[in-house]
DNA sequence: TCTGGGGTCCTAGGACCC
DNA sequence: TCTGGGGTCCTAGGACCC
C-alpha cells in the first residue's frame, strides 16, 4: 500500500476567534465563551490569554469566574460558528476534494498525489495556511502525516497557528514521549486504567504485546495497540474520508436554571423539546422509530428510557404523546429534575407509504407543521409553540399560538 | 470545581426466532 | 426433568469528542 498524506486542520481558539471578528475590542484579552459567570454550563472555550488563569473547556462557569474573574464572559452564537465554519469547509474544498469537517471546527484532507499542484506537504500545509487566513480572517494549525490519527495529534502539537510534518517512518519516535491522554480516544478513564499499568507515555503502550492490551482492554485494547504505532485502527478512523453519512440521531436538551419537580414547567418544557426534535427531523426528511427520554435529578443521577414506535415519525405531537408517557412512567413524582432530554434515532427515510398512511389527523399536523416551520424561518425560534398551547401555569420563552395550530392540548 | 449540549461508538443482557 | 447455538433487535449505560 502507498504512503499516503493527510493534513489535519484544526482552527485555534475557533469560538473565541468568531467572537472576536465580531468585537474586535476582545483581542487579547482573557475571553470566556459560553455564558454567565454566575450561571449553570461550562467554559466552551477560553481564549489563549484566559487559559493562563487554568481556564480551559468544559470547566464550569462558576469555577472559571473563581479563577479568573477579570474574564471576559461571552454568550455562545452557534449560528455564527456554523457560518464561518462553512467558510473554512470552502476554502478547504476549492484547495483539494477530498475534504471530511470532523467537527465545527477541524477537518481531514486527503492531499494524496497533490505534489505535481502544490509542492512538497510543508510548502502546501503553509499555502494553505495563508489562504485560510486571508479568506477567514481566523488562524488554524496543520498537522501532516500518512495516517489521519497522526496528524490530529500533530496539529495539537503545532499550536497555535503553525504547522507541523511527521516524515514518514518517524511516527513512533514522535508519538512515544506523549502522554497517552493525547491519544484520541483516551479519556480520563482509560488514562487512570493505564497509569493504574505504570502505562504513562504512548512509548509505554507501543512497548506492550498486542494479546496483552486486548486481554485487558478488549477489542478497544486492540485498536489502542495499533494507535500508539499511529495507524489508522478502529473506529472512525478506519473510514474513507469525503463520504457523507447523514446523522445516526437527532436530540436537544435543557438544563434549568434551577431544579424543579413542577409537572406543568417539566412537561412544557418536554414539548419544546419535541418541537425542535421535530424540526430538525423535517429538515433533514427523517423519520424516527426510537424516541427517547432522558431524565437527570438534582443528585446528577442520570436515566435514559427509550421506545421504538411501529410507525416511524417526525411531528411533534407523536413525539411528545411517546415522550409524555416514558414520563410519567419513570419519573419519581416530587423529585426535582435538574435536567430532560428528547433524542431520536433508527431513522428511516421518507417513503411513499409514509404518505399514504396519512390519516386524517395526521395530514393535519403535517400541513400545520410545515407552516409552523415556515414562520420559524421567518420570524425566529419562538414564534411558534406547541408549548404555549399547553395548559399549565409555566411558560418558557413562548406565547400564544399565532400559527393556529390545530388542537389545543394533546391528549390520546 | 459542582458539573452544557450536541453527537458517536461500544458493551452487555434479555427477548425472540429458527 | 437440568438445559444448543446462532443471529438480530431492543434497551440502558458509559466513555469519549468538540
Amino acid at each position: 500500500m502507498s504512503v499516503r498524506t493527510y493534513f489535519h486542520v484544526d482552527m485555534d481558539a475557533f469560538f473565541v476567534s468568531v467572537e472576536e471578528l465580531f468585537d474586535p475590542s476582545l483581542k487579547g484579552k482573557p475571553v470566556v465563551v459560553g455564558g454567565r459567570p454566575n450561571e449553570r454550563g461550562v467554559v466552551s472555550a477560553a481564549s489563549y490569554a484566559a487559559r493562563k488563569f487554568g481556564v480551559h473547556s468544559a470547566l464550569p462557569l462558576r469555577t472559571a469566574y473563581k479563577l479568573c474573574p477579570q474574564a471576559i464572559f461571552v454568550d455562545g452564537h452557534p449560528e455564527r460558528y456554523r457560518e464561518c465554519s462553512q467558510q473554512v469547509f470552502d476554502v478547504l474544498h476549492a484547495f483539494s476534494p477530498l475534504v471530511e469537517m470532523a467537527s465545527i471546527d477541524e477537518a481531514y484532507v486527503d492531499m494524496t498525489g497533490t505534489e505535481r499542484l502544490y509542492g512538497p506537504p510543508l510548502k502546501a500545509a503553509h499555502l494553505l495556511h495563508e489562504r485560510m487566513k486571508t479568506a477567514t480572517r481566523l488562524n488554524c494549525s496543520i498537522g501532516i502525516a500518512a495516517s489521519r490519527l497522526v496528524a490530529k495529534i500533530t496539529s495539537d502539537q503545532a499550536k497555535p497557528n503553525g504547522v507541523l510534518w511527521v516524515i514518514p517512518g518517524h511516527e513512533a519516535a514522535f508519538l512515544a514521549p506523549l502522554d497517552v491522554r493525547k491519544v484520541p480516544g483516551v479519556g480520563k478513564v482509560t488514562e487512570q486504567n493505564l497509569h493504574a499499568l505504570g502505562i504513562r507515555k504512548v512509548g509505554d503502550l507501543a512497548r506492550l504485546e498486542d494479546a496483552f492490551l486486548e486481554e485487558r482492554f478488549g477489542k478497544w485494547g486492540l485498536a489502542l495497540a495499533g494507535k500508539s504505532r499511529g495507524i489508522d485502527a478502529g473506529g472512525w478512523f478506519d473510514t474513507e474520508i469525503g463520504e457523507d453519512t447523514g446523522p445516526k440521531s437527532i436530540s436537544h436538551e435543557h438544563t434549568f436554571s434551577e431544579d424543579t419537580a413542577e409537572v406543568a414547567q417539566l412537561e412544557s418544557t418536554l414539548a419544546r423539546l419535541c418541537e425542535m426534535v421535530g424540526r430538525r427531523l423535517r429538515e433533514h426528511g427523517l423519520h424516527a422509530r426510537t424516541i427517547a427520554l432522558k431524565l437527570r435529578y438534582s443528585d446528577f443521577s442520570t436515566i435514559t428510557r427509550a421506545h421504538s414506535v411501529g410507525r416511524p415519525t417526525q411531528l411533534d405531537i407523536e413525539l411528545y404523546e411517546e415522550i409524555r408517557l416514558l414520563f410519567r412512567r419513570n419519573w419519581k413524582p416530587g423529585a426535582a429534575v435538574r435536567l430532560l432530554g428528547v433524542n431520536t434515532s433508527s431513522f428511516e427515510e421518507e417513503t411513499e407509504q409514509m404518505d399514504l398512511i396519512g390519516e386524517a389527523r395526521h395530514e393535519r399536523w403535517k400541513h400545520a407543521l410545515a407552516a409552523a416551520d415556515k414562520l420559524r424561518d421567518r420570524f425566529g425560534e419562538s414564534a411558534v409553540s406547541l408549548a404555549a398551547s399547553m395548559r399549565g401555569k409555566f411558560r418558557e420563552r413562548t406565547h400564544e399560538n399565532p400559527a393556529g395550530l390545530p388542537g389545543k392540548k394533546p391528549e390520546r
